[in-house]
DNA sequence: AGGAAACGCGAGCGATCACTCGTGTTTGTC
DNA sequence: GACAAACACGAGTGATCGCTCGCGTTTCCT
């Protein structure tokens, strides 16, 4: 043993070249586009390569099988999104009153998801192989964890069963307005769309976090009374 | 021509037995069993057929093709849904306070979709073929528009942009709210999360319709103050 | 009874897909 | 320049899937 000097890493420390990254980031915003538009188990491998120009036999070179490709996707993904708002978590925010709170919440998650579809076509598909469903698992847990914390922090005394399923609702209810917001054309209808999600996850948690201000007119972000202009 | 006596109906009427039907409805069952596990594109027709315990032969003898199996399928859950909760819009209901509202609107949708959960899986699939997409939109808009009705009523001087842009959100809430129920198990967290989803919609409807009770001690059906018990 | 038609079967056909392999080209190192 | 290794190719392979076809069985009608 130890007859190479590179043994920490896998057993396969294939040596790269410069070329190479360069065609692995190639091949995976191809598939990125083709996921996107066929979903998983629609895309072939061949269409990959196609759609990056290379032949199937390349692309075999950079990744073992199609599942690879798609991890490999995935943890690329996770790590820009946990890099995105992972600032969007930290304890200064905390001081924040709700509607700049959410705003510094949502508004990150809305932003990475409107410029990487994909992510939502990976992650949602019940047709992914286990190892996606897996990342996917362990980010929803980080992310409902952190919203759990959040929560908590306003509601210290709450049985912590009431302060996971307060977490679980508003994220489900971001996950279903973000599909909305996602589906609205770019442009003043899509922040329309953003701020009326604001507005749901609003008046569900000022009541629970208790001390914001629970004033029917100051809108999150532009727009004033966006919602349905109440005629007095 | 007019050699038969029946020439009104399809170019194709086939007579059925008895039997034919009975296999029908089983064949149907069995897809829905494997389309709910494995999705569109993963179903198999020989699965299908297995699971059916017929040959494949027998099951293309009552659908042509495999689309036609989900459209069929789609069309049946899509008739049982109308049906389930057609009474949920009667006039009469829009007398109803908030709360009593959510709950005949909301709760026959859950029902039907903890009973038919093959429905979610064929409905949000980005794999399935284009007829089923339409028979979803198709449903799906006449479902936002029973829900614009409701809200116009309450708002007749609103821009109807708002009122559309009020029941997609809705909706969109809805919809996320019933992943999360349906991913609950059965019994009091499945009660306790719908609950928490009637909470999120009331507290976001309520200053819209601006006539119901905003009180915060009456929660929808069963659980008082289910939603983090705020100790005063 | 007896004929027609619906029902039922399962081996097999053509197409497609994930993946391989033998061969030729480019790049880094001495 | 020479050698090795990474890179690139694309026709081909085995497996799977949607679907067919020929033939035997059951049901209905007269």
């Amino acid at each position: 043993m130890s007859e190479k000097p590179e043994m920490s890493e896998d057993p396969k420390p294939r040596r790269r070249q410069a070329r190479g990254e360069r065609r692995i980031t190639q091949l995976l915003q191809a598939a990125a586009n083709v996921f996107c538009a066929n979903g998983y188990t629609a895309a072939s491998t061949n269409a990959i390569a196609r759609e990056a120009h290379v032949s199937p036999g390349t692309l075999y070179q950079y990744f073992p099988n199609k599942e690879a490709i798609a991890v490999e996707l995935g943890e690329r993904l996770m790590y820009e999104m946990r890099e995105a708002h992972g600032q969007a978590f930290t304890p200064e925010n905390l001081a924040l009153p709700l509607p700049e709170l959410l705003d510094a919440v949502v508004d990150p998650l809305i932003a990475f998801n409107c410029a990487n579809p994909v992510f939502l076509a990976l992650m949602h598909g019940s047709e992914v192989p286990g190892k996606i469903a897996e990342e996917h698992d362990a980010l929803h847990a980080s992310l409902i964890e952190r919203v759990r914390l959040l929560i908590a922090h306003y509601l210290p005394d709450s049985p912590p069963a009431d302060c996971v399923r307060v977490a679980d609702m508003a994220f489900a209810v971001f996950k279903g307005g973000l599909h909305l917001v996602l589906a609205a054309p770019e442009g003043p209808e899509r922040d329309a769309t953003i701020a009326e999600l604001k507005q749901v996850l609003l008046r569900y948690l000022d009541p629970v976090i208790g001390q914001g201000t629970l004033a029917a007119g100051t809108p999150a972000i532009a727009g004033g009374g966006v919602t349905t202009s109440r005629t007095p």
